[in-house]
DNA sequence: AATATATGTGAGATCGATCTCACATCGTCT
DNA sequence: AGACGATGTGAGATCGATCTCACATATATT
């Protein structure tokens, strides 16, 4: 029952031609007779010949994959990009491979070597470091296309599709400010992180801005997970005098920070105010619902496919840099507060 | 600055050897001189080689990927399932494509053909389509490992994973019926789909055991995402006589019919009473927190890739069909209601 | 000393598809 | 009639790594 895929071999033998002329056939080009070429057809028909995309790759040099390398598919925000990449890859033929980096700067790098032995076309990769990116430059040395997604890399000068972070953490700032607060604590991921330093950069110019002064004690680090949010919410809100409001930087620490509250029976807004970045579905039915910095993710994804599948269709010139804007989407998370 | 990675040819020529030679010292196979071996090394290490797997996969017939087709990669089942699998072959040595059906059997069978041709080792298939299943057939008839996941395929005799469907969603109608409801609603996804059959299917016999008719206007059946399950819940309680309680068959349609509840202004669990197959992130953040069935994600995936792995290190013997349990974890969206 | 065995190495075939080149066979134009 | 272009086709090289086979040496055994 075990029959090998047919090979151009074979339906060359079966209609009576050599490989050469069979491969014409198939590929329509140079000159093949009518006749002939319905001959190929039928026996490649009939074999249901499929070409090996290997053994064109070798030749060509080129596999039709792209690959993706993310923080972490678990994370919506992610997930969501991978979908549109897949959907815009096949569209152009091609697939996708997925790698997790789970911000491991050795991990991105491994992977990333480990893909380029595939003679894989193209990359979308959101980097987890800052700096050390050699990796990253090796690609565009050697000339294979690569779009940072979510975040750009120090001294890595290619096409890049971002959202404005900075501008939207200090919106969301600039609000709770508006609205009387001013012990306002931050709960970011690790630093190494792009949008982790930009969010916090708008979170102090904000700040900086209303004439208040940067209070480490203010300021919790965790990973980008619900789990190891909670934590850090709590121990942010457990200090003397903890925060009166919260600005966190994705929506897994802001689900996060979300339970932490429920669990030490802190209200929202009335005992603390809440302001998240990156929506979520269910931020309209928490109640209250929650105050959102949303970045328009439908389009993040398909744009950074978009300009890589131009860079592979050979487009040159200079690398693109794309930023969206962010919005700030008052819900009901977010109290006034008399200034004591 | 645009240099073609080194081949072996290459290393062998630095080396002063033959490409066999190069190949052996590399591969440690077949006899090699300690100090052409050491040369060789010396050359790779110089030029940075590193193999062109594609090349080797060629020849071997096999690239050390595996292919994984879920239903779509935004519901946060699948992407646990995702993770979790690229976790697994990273640590084999393998590399993950992943394809959405979008639970489209015709896309289905167009990625499936695609994976293919690219000489892909085994796959992780969570199979759209109840019949139909030649493609799935035709790879077990090739010899290439697959294991269903989530869903079996009628017909197909391989390896799977999935949970006790029936018996979940049995346990939590019963757990309905037991609070005294009768005019039990069921919001489930296309009938295509293996766990939505099995979920109602235990849905069902729950009621029969109970003695309630079935009735088919307690039904609505919805795609699998956030927004059209708000759609689906929204019709199915503007009937005149709507349900007392709901059962929803996944996570995201949960989430959408707490949307559409919160939207139509009912009250969970005063109005009507919610339980949920698989258990998410919010369940204990919302207002009340949600009863719901549980299945053990985290296994589910890592469980798959086990099975994956060993078939391709050459175990044989009878497919493996694993299943697991779920869990009914009791909360707060269903309330008591006395039988009028 | 003669044969057997272990140890190293290279030439060339192979995987499957593609492409260049050379060689046909037509028809057409001067 | 001879020549040139258009049209069709096949032989063989190529992509890069691997593997078989043949051929060397060197060491061991009788």
């Amino acid at each position: 029952m075990v029959r090998k895929p047919a090979t151009l071999k074979d339906v060359a033998a079966l209609a009576n031609v050599s490989r050469a002329t069979a491969a014409r056939a198939l590929n329509s080009y140079g000159y093949v007779g009518g006749e002939t070429a319905q001959k190929v057809q039928a026996a490649a028909e009939k074999l249901g010949y499929r070409g090996n995309r290997l053994a064109q790759a070798l030749r060509s040099g080129q596999l039709p994959i792209v690959g993706c390398i993310l923080g972490d598919i678990q994370n919506p925000f992610f997930a969501r990009i991978a979908h549109d990449i897949e959907v815009l890859a096949r569209e152009c033929g091609h697939n996708l491979v997925i790698g997790s980096s789970e911000e491991e700067l050795a991990q991105e790098i491994s992977l990333l070597a480990s893909l380029r032995s595939l003679s894989i076309r193209g990359f979308i990769v959101a980097p987890t470091s800052q700096g050390n990116n050699a990796h990253l430059q090796g690609l565009i040395d050697e000339d294979v296309p690569l779009v940072l997604i979510d975040r750009v890399a120090e001294g890595v000068d290619c096409d890049s599709v971002v959202v404005d972070n900075e501008g939207g953490a200090r919106k969301a700032v600039e609000y709770l400010i508006g609205m009387g607060h001013n012990r306002i604590g931050l709960l970011q991921d690790d630093m190494r992180i792009f949008t982790s330093r930009e969010r916090r950069s708008g979170y102090r110019s904000a700040l900086a801005a209303a004439g208040i002064a940067a209070d480490d004690r203010m300021v919790a680090v965790s990973q980008s997970t619900v789990e190891h949010a909670v934590d850090a919410t709590i121990r942010l809100f457990s200090q003397k005098s903890p925060p009166t409001s919260l600005f966190t930087v994705d929506s897994l620490m802001t689900q996060g920070a979300l339970l932490a509250f429920r669990s030490m029976g802190v209200s929202i807004p009335h005992d603390v105010s809440l302001i998240g970045f990156d929506d979520f579905n269910l931020a309209t039915f928490t109640d209250p619902q929650i105050t959102v910095v949303s970045q328009p993710v439908s389009e993040i994804g398909r744009a950074a496919a978009r300009v890589l599948f131009e860079r592979l269709a050979g487009k040159d010139g200079a690398p693109q840099k794309i930023r969206f804007e962010t919005k700030l989407i008052v819900r009901g998370s977010v109290s006034r507060r008399s200034v004591i």
